[in-house]
DNA sequence: AACATCAATCGTAATATTGCAATATTATGG
DNA sequence: CCATAATATTGCAATATTACGATTGATGTT
């Protein structure tokens, strides 16, 4: 054992779990909010900007690419990295979605 | 290594990382969407509906009360478990607040 | 009290994640 | 081609998470 058992939830619970999995880093967290502070692409200033070793932060970029939350262009010999509107406006959707499950107040115990 | 070094980022972040780690299982992701569609309680159902034993759910639902999302009144041999409205809404502002940070299309790479 | 029921906890095994040093890869400039 | 700079990958150690059987604890029932 150790390892989710996938196959006994939805797709949508799936996904929304690895959606969430790939936020639950405060590493990848900072790495999303500078791209969005600086709008424009960064190279690996992150590796400067957070206190991480340079192998750390690539793993990071690569589970945030995977996701898609973000993308890297070649420039030169460094690589521009900026969010993905498309991705992350879905995440925002679905992340809505789930939260607008209406919870009345009081209903409970 | 393995721990995640908390101490080089924000509190914010770290708030952030948390709340998405809580929602990054499907199991924890499942339980609570149905809470919030029975709305009212209900007690260990959960193991039948999920397929998962009864160590394993009691264990998912634990992480969630740490974290504030659910509560539970002992009801007899039972416990009545439910939305914490309070932590709810806390966390889907958050997350709005998150995704908010305009994304503008085409600024980039 | 004895028993049944449900949930929490303990102990343990399997797997996943985090982090980094070392190495490999890729692109540029000379 | 060679040296350099930036990023990616590999291999490994440490820690965290997931899952479950077995046990314990609490509560209600007979």
């Amino acid at each position: 054992m150790g390892a989710t058992k996938t196959d006994l939830f939805t797709k949508q619970q799936n996904d929304i779990a690895n959606m969430a999995k790939a936020l639950a880093h405060p590493a990848r967290i900072a790495i999303l909010q500078h791209l969005v502070k600086i709008n424009a692409c960064i190279g690996g200033d992150l590796v400067e900007e957070l206190g991480l070793a340079q192998a750390t932060i690539s793993q990071h970029l690569k589970e945030l690419k995977a996701v898609g939350l973000i993308q890297g262009t070649v420039e030169g010999t460094s690589i521009c990295y900026c969010i993905n509107p498309k991705t992350w406006m879905q995440y925002r959707n679905l992340f809505d979605k789930f939260f607008d499950s209406s919870v009345t107040e009081g209903s409970c115990c």
